[in-house]
DNA sequence: CGTCTACTTGAAGTGAGTCAATAATGGTGG
DNA sequence: CCACCATTATTGACTCACTTCAAGTAGACG
């Protein structure tokens, strides 16, 4: 399936992995990599398509590979024993999954919508790292921040009512440019209730209430199922809580990446 | 501060990391690091001696140092705007704080019980760690396991109740084999409640209430503020209801370790 | 032995869950 | 292109688990 990665249509050369930095003091991720280092990981690749609903790899399946993503949107879900689900991420442009899960992957991923890939073979890509110190260097914070990401999540899920858990992941999309229409305003929701709900800790009840009441108290505009638009920033940051400072370190910055 | 590290009260030879291998099948975490890596991480470290309550750093602080738990318990906190506080994460022998964290500290690390730890200063390490990508590896495994703990904490803190989140704390704390005492099955808990319900997401009285109904139960003997005991282990593995598959996997196991 | 803090216990309140009925979407085929 | 249908989302009434507030009690430490 994998067609030639020279044709990354990136505007890039190759894999692309965002996060904070080790040094410096910029606290907005940013493009880790080389573009030489990104050449080089581009000759172990192959870019992958996905359609809506297919899976990228299955909990428990032997860890092959580690994709980035190149366009769409992923999700990591995990079946409790009880048939519930637990969303634990999405995943966008220059995010990293399937990463060194130990022999299997820990979690099941799966395409929210249609997704484009690299491909990079997990023995490769170790092969890889042990030559190149400072290109593992590289994953090691990309880990780390994913970390902290995960961490963050751990705080929404124990502390945050839901007013504050669905405002904060409206927040989320809205971080990222890609859901942006145009020019305008409007943010595209990739996902369904359902996913929502498993990833905030809701029920998809309380998502939808959340959503009305803040339609009703002109907060946002909302759309249909896929779309909405911040109306009054204040009133939305309002909304968050004190939840703003703790979160907004360390989700992806749309414009202060030079 | 930091004495001579030659007198590792280890057993062992220096720093220590435990966590799931990258290959091989076993489920249970072990030892990451040769003897001859120990002995090369010990070379850049010092011990450090802290009484409980003492902070290792504090949340923004300049991120100098990674912490390498030799004996004790620290725990890592976030203070939120309201106040209110989120523990992150306990800390015992073998873990590893304050990782790569960008330039400055995520969190704060606090020490909850008399506390011996490897000081690793962070730029010695990071040379040390771009010298030796076999090492670097290991310690990328160990923040992947990590990741994979925070998830499972999120899994928890978004999809379980209260009688399931004291119990697999529990479970998590009779675990680790240096909280019990002697032969018998007595488990030391070394946080106070507060810390307890800051980590599970819950009160204090909820979680005062859970232990008392389990006692009630006899499911468990509390024992004062700082001990108990499982009595009933069916009963107990019930209280943590499907809890158990999905959290048992990553935590540390006192016996599968060749 | 007394005092302070940490913990427990009870009663009342509330935010999110549950169950069930309706309504909107958007994909499909006529 | 429109009508139909299955799916997904909204809405309402009611319930319940956990929180909140308010005493009381027991450990720990000087």
């Amino acid at each position: 399936m994998g067609s030639s990665p020279s044709s990354a249509p990136d505007g890039g050369v190759g894999p692309s992995i965002f996060a904070t930095t080790l040094h410096g003091t910029a606290r907005a991720p940013r493009q880790l990599l080389s573009a030489d280092e990104r050449r080089r990981l581009a000759l172990l690749a192959s870019i992958q398509r996905y359609e809506a609903g297919a899976y990228l790899f299955h909990q428990d399946d032997p860890a092959t590979a580690v994709y980035n993503i190149i366009s769409g949107v992923a999700k990591s879900v995990t079946l409790l024993e009880d048939g519930r689900h637990a969303v634990l991420a999405f995943f966008f442009h220059h995010d990293l999954v399937g990463m060194f899960e130990g022999s299997r992957y820990a979690q099941s991923t799966q395409a929210v919508t249609p997704l484009t890939a690299y491909r990079l073979p997990a023995d490769a890509l170790e092969q890889l790292l042990r030559r190149d110190p400072n290109l593992q260097l590289h994953f090691l914070c990309k880990l780390s921040h994913e970390l902290r990401v995960a961490q963050r999540q751990a705080i929404m899920l124990g502390k945050f009512n839901a007013v504050q858990r669905v405002s904060l992941f409206l927040d989320f999309l809205d971080r990222h440019p890609e859901l942006h229409e145009r020019e305008n305003e409007q943010v595209t929701i990739p996902m369904d209730r359902a996913d929502i709900a498993d990833y905030v800790g809701l029920r998809i009840e309380s998502v939808s209430r959340v959503l009305q009441k803040l339609h009703r108290d002109r907060v946002i505009h909302v759309d249909g199922r896929h779309r909405f638009r911040i109306i009054d920033r204040d009133a939305f940051n309002q909304a968050m809580g004190g939840a703003v400072a703790e979160m907004d370190r360390g989700f992806a910055d749309p414009v202060s990446v030079p």
